[in-house]
DNA sequence: TTATAGTTTAGAATAATTATAAACTAAACT
DNA sequence: AGTTTAGTTTATAATTATTCTAAACTATAA
């Protein structure tokens, strides 16, 4: 029950109504050692898959990961294959892309090391940065 | 005409017949100094708007774009808002994202410089990479 | 000049996402 | 605890972006 009041903190501090269907994909999704990268398609097939007695529609999971992405507890990743992706590993990272399977995979910050980086136009800022790097077929 | 049989080698050098339509498109997305960055909406609204006699199916249209980017001719770009985006600038290059407004900016490649990458993971290679610097209001 | 293989087209089909509005529920208020 | 209310969930419809289909068309090779 611990993990639960965590998760059930986590979701209040941000402002959001701990809902069973929230509680669900909050424990889904944070409680894992490994980064987990997915899309709506792929969670919804996970969390409703036959048998299960306790499903989420499809809307909710829409809302959920909406309103999770906006409270800062994932990111969203971007892609060209018009369809949205999320990493649970929200600190600063980078990624491959397989252009070939579209398989999305971390690398670690240090891996890439920047050495030089245009100016921010004027009255913006620079927040962060993200590498991808692509991968075809050797 | 000189420009004309330019557009039409090009076509020709990538496999692709030189259609009036691909002719018409080509040179719409490739005379031109600056960068342009469209998306099929975009383009389309362009190509079709009220008046024109001249006008090309929306399926034509992704055709075309879809073979020039195969061809190597238009880069797809990233994005997370599920359409496809697209550059005349194929050069190797970043960009800026705004995070606020969503919009993006071209950044040279030699604006941005790497001095640690990752090794590709076993059966791959890496084929490019791309920098997207995150913006925020100062 | 004809055959053919590639292309265009309108419209249907699919896929991903967002909107709707009724039923439900967590939290606030007696 | 019981009621209210404002936020949430749900099934379903609607929308948006894209791909498919198959018939009509056209650039090119024979």
């Amino acid at each position: 029950m611990n993990q639960k009041n965590e998760i059930v903190n986590k979701l209040r501090s941000s402002g959001l109504r701990p809902t069973k269907q929230r509680v669900k994909l909050a424990e889904f999704l944070f409680s894992r050692e490994k980064t987990f990268h997915f899309t709506i398609e792929n969670l919804n097939k996970i969390i409703n898959k036959k048998g299960n007695l306790e499903t989420i529609s499809l809307a909710t999971i829409y809302n959920t990961i909406d309103a999770f992405t906006n409270a800062g507890h994932l990111k969203e990743i971007l892609t060209n294959n018009n369809k949205s992706y999320f990493d649970t590993n929200i600190s600063s990272h980078h990624h491959f892309y397989d252009d070939e399977t579209n398989e999305l995979t971390d690398v670690n910050f240090e891996e890439v090391e920047l050495i030089k980086m245009p100016h921010a136009p004027k009255g913006k800022k620079i927040k962060g940065y993200e590498v991808i790097i692509n991968l075809i077929k050797e």
